[in-house]
DNA sequence: TTGTAGGCGTTATCAT
DNA sequence: ATGATAACGCCTACAA
């Protein structure tokens, strides 16, 4: 920088502004240094602009490292959070973190990190509270117990479940049951999607007509083709099911086709909150409603950045996207009789 | 680090020589410097020491936005690689990029980022060319047509392909095809994978009694549908088919069965490459060659950081690690007759 | 073994 | 509109 100073005769100050177009330049001199800089191929340095200006430009996103979804969701959140990160002239750096404890300190302390893009996040989770504590500035993708004063992203079960249920409906079901996911058991009753969904659907089966079936089980395919014969156990004329499990899906149309039910002429399967790419690898092709996670990574960080850069106007930023409807092979007008 | 200093009586400088072990420091000062430091909860800032050590401890990992693999191989590679560097000191930062060109000049340029992780590089790869060019540390994951003088991690296709053939040829397996996967067709000719994929199954099945029975499909299940059919005209009493391509994997298998093949009895199919994940959905489940995304992540970084601190001793690292077979529902003994 | 002091390359304040 | 210059917080010869 000091070259690129003295190549177009201003001082380092003068470079600086035009940069940054922090303070006003003489359209004359404005050219010199553009000139000047492209001469020399001058880039200049992040490190030092970070120490001089105490901001890095440099983003977080912490998710668990353990137990995540290995959809395609994911990668769709991750690579739209750091394109869009990309445009707004910020990096970001992924913390992929073991214990719910305070190695997270350690990012932020460190002054490299200027805020923090929080994943998977519980209903009561110790992380917000040592965000909190530490004033790192945060966006949740997800929503805690108490949302209101916090900043977040997140999927709007209650509409999606609604959605879903509506579909069904008109395809004229009314025995629609629920299956959820579960990481052994200690989630269940921690874990806000799931416990947002089961209550939604619960809140509207008791308006209908059908009784409210819902079972939970691990994330895989063998679970799901369990949960397939529990689910007529429990439920022998069920017509269709709602499925929160991406593993489990497959499972459980697998299921229950070994037990002899035809899907989707027996029986409808929709999946929510999947991966479009995902659904497609049934055959089957199952409905979806497919998770925004293209939209949750770019709002997330558009939510952080505004954070960041004094711009949350009015609060903190709140959305809610719903999933958006993709029918596939495995939803069908229920059968006659049924 | 200055109030570290004056807490525990020493200079700012002595306070650094036990922070970084970079000079031998008193037993009884070290002390005095750590107690100071815990009591005021001292974090040092890593922007002040990249500026000053002119060493910023991140690393890059470039990977196409694009035209990415969904599957579970991708997140087990992100997280293992970010764990990893978390040991090591370093921290990840994540940058898809579009175009092949030389937005990657933006990075290493600014100087936060000390060497970049490459992924899915082609066998000419004019970003290899680029951070040649640039001087940038780099390690690739994936090979380039000629690696000899590069940093590399890859899978090892030549065993893995050997591999499969003789689990099949063990099983009686004779008439063996093989699917590789294609985007568009442009990136066929010029993908490692695919390239030495199909060189060692043309040469390994050279030296056996069946012929060789290549074709490729794009990465949708729904090609691989299409792909059986192929498959079945081409060469009709096939018994075994090995799948380079996650996607189409599932599509071949309902492919078979809607042609009244059935998986394994009739046809075993190996995913080769793939996720354990993905090939748990597959009802039958997929007997696969599970790709060691853990592993490159692992050594991938490890092999850039050596690079990284001078400690490449002899030449640069290379690395081939073979998949490992994962015995699922989708082969079997080859029928009588067949 | 420890202290002193000069950078590292920008930003930002205060003059001019 | 532009220029000097003091931070920013740490590292690292060089001295002691």
């Amino acid at each position: 920088m000091r070259d690129v100073a003295r190549l177009a005769d201003v001082s380092v100050a003068t470079v600086s502004f035009t940069l940054n177009n922090t303070k006003p330049v003489a359209p004359a001199t404005r050219e010199r240094v553009e000139q000047a800089i492209r001469d020399l191929g001058f880039r200049r340095n992040e490190v030092a602009r970070a120490l001089a200006s105490k901001r890095s430009r440099v983003l977080a996103v912490l998710y668990p490292a353990l137990q995540h979804r290995f959809g395609g969701t994911v990668v769709h959140f991750f690579t739209s959070a750091a394109r869009r990160a990309s445009e707004l002239g910020y990096n970001l750096i992924l913390s992929p973190i073991d214990n719910d404890a305070g190695q997270l300190g350690d990012l932020t302390a460190g002054g490299l990190v200027d805020g923090v893009l929080l994943m998977e996040v519980q209903l009561d989770d110790p992380r917000v509270t040592s965000l909190l504590q530490t004033g790192t500035p945060f966006a949740i993708i997800g929503r805690t117990r108490e949302p209101d004063l916090l900043t977040y992203v997140d999927i709007d079960f209650e509409t999606t479940m609604a959605a879903s249920i509506e579909y069904l409906s008109n395809l004229g079901h009314t025995r629609i049951a629920l299956v959820t996911g579960s990481v052994g058991s200690s989630l269940l009753t921690d874990y806000g999607p799931v416990v947002r969904t089961e209550a939604t659907y619960g809140a509207i089966m008791a308006t209908r007509d059908g009784d409210a079936v819902m079972i939970s089980c691990d994330e895989t395919p063998a679970a799901g083709r369990d949960a397939a014969s529990r689910l007529i156990e429990a439920s022998p004329d069920l017509t269709a099911v709602i499925v929160m499990n991406e593993q489990a899906a497959f499972g459980l149309v697998s299921g229950f086709r070994n037990l002899g039910f035809r899907v989707p002429e027996d029986i409808s399967v929709i999946s929510m909150s999947s991966s479009a790419e995902m659904a497609a690898m049934s055959d089957p092709t199952l409905t979806l409603m497919a998770a925004p996670g293209v939209e949750l990574g770019r709002m997330g960080v558009d939510a952080l950045v505004d954070k960041l850069e004094g711009r949350a106007a009015n609060g903190e930023t709140q959305v809610l996207l719903p999933c958006v409807l993709v029918e596939g092979e495995s939803t069908a007008r229920v059968r006659e009789g049924g």
